[in-house]
DNA sequence: ACCTGAACACCGTTCAAGT
DNA sequence: ACCTGAACACCGTTCAAGT
């Protein structure tokens, strides 16, 4: 009557992960997973609901990873440098774990559970807020988050295909977004 | 010996974008288009390759016709305007056409062909261009294409969560941007 | 030349049975 | 309490056989 726990939730998110990372998601199946962590799949029920929720608890483990990585290159002092910083890091991030990282922002994984959303955000949020003021920091914070999200999103995807040098694209956007939020508000 | 067509490439590719507008890119199911276009499922394989194929046919469909509503709305003159407007309306189309609208950026959809990417964004490098100049036109509309695209990947996926007006957000983005593009290239 | 039934390998998931 | 084999319904895809 014992019942040896032969894995763990971490162990099987884990091993999700990787896969994903490794070979893109339609490679994460249930059979894969449980080979890695070495159970057969019925018993993979016993630590997730289904596929669906072993997707969600990837993503939120990245989601979380990510919040650590942007909360680590802020505190210069100059928000505006901090916003630099976190722009580079949040890519720098997506480049490094590109599957994980569509992951995220892929609608079709359910994407990440809102606790994990809103602590990968708040230090966006933070930063915008020194920069453009408390009453539009929440729009800053929105405008260069989904600046940020399109773009890493269509360099992962090639979409940048027009020729022309990526980084100075980048470089471009980083100092007029910079400058349009830090600038005072336009019209209130 | 005579082999009557019983459907067509327009019509299968038609079907599965109304099963993925309807239901959701999970229920393309190949078995699913062969019932709606009355045919069984192996006779689709003398349409399209696979069902990979079959999603990337659909993304093409649904880009050219993004491409023409963007087209439609330019040609005010003002290119201030013109931006304002091609933003509007990418939105709106995202917002009439979500499913279809997320496959174009879906980087697990194997996205669009490179014409109709192509297509697409004519449109928008050719009003940034007019605003920033020929120098900065490029860099601008990549600058736009991010942005717009990330918003409303994010309002899709019910990503604004932390309360605010996402209409004011949208507002606030717009001006700057048009604002940000707009004014003297920073530096060059 | 297109369509079909039958078949194959492979999924996710359930469940009764073991320990 | 967790693990397992067996089973179910459902995929995508191939292919020989029809017309």
């Amino acid at each position: 009557m014992p019942a040896p726990a032969r894995t763990s939730t971490e162990a099987v998110v884990t091993a999700a992960r990787g896969i994903v990372e490794r070979d893109g998601l339609d490679a994460l199946t249930m059979q894969r997973v449980a080979d890695e962590v070495g159970v057969r799949a019925p018993s993979l029920y016993k630590r997730v609901r289904d596929r669906a929720d072993l997707v969600r608890l990837v993503a939120d483990q990245v989601a979380y990873e990510l919040a650590d990585r942007l909360d680590a290159v802020v505190g210069s002092g100059d928000p505006h440098d901090d916003l630099r910083a976190v722009a580079g890091a949040f890519r720098e991030f997506a480049r490094a774990n590109p599957a994980s990282y569509t992951l995220l922002f892929d609608p079709r994984s359910g994407g990440m559970s809102p606790e994990a959303r809103d602590t990968s955000v708040s230090v966006l949020l933070r930063v915008a807020t020194d920069l453009a003021g408390p009453d539009d920091g929440l729009s800053a914070a929105r405008l260069v988050t989904a600046w940020a999200t399109g773009f890493v999103a269509m360099e992962l995807a090639g979409a940048f295909q027009l020729g022309g040098d990526v980084e100075s694209a980048w470089a471009y956007a980083v100092e007029h977004l910079v400058a349009a939020v830090a600038g005072d508000g336009a019209e209130t």
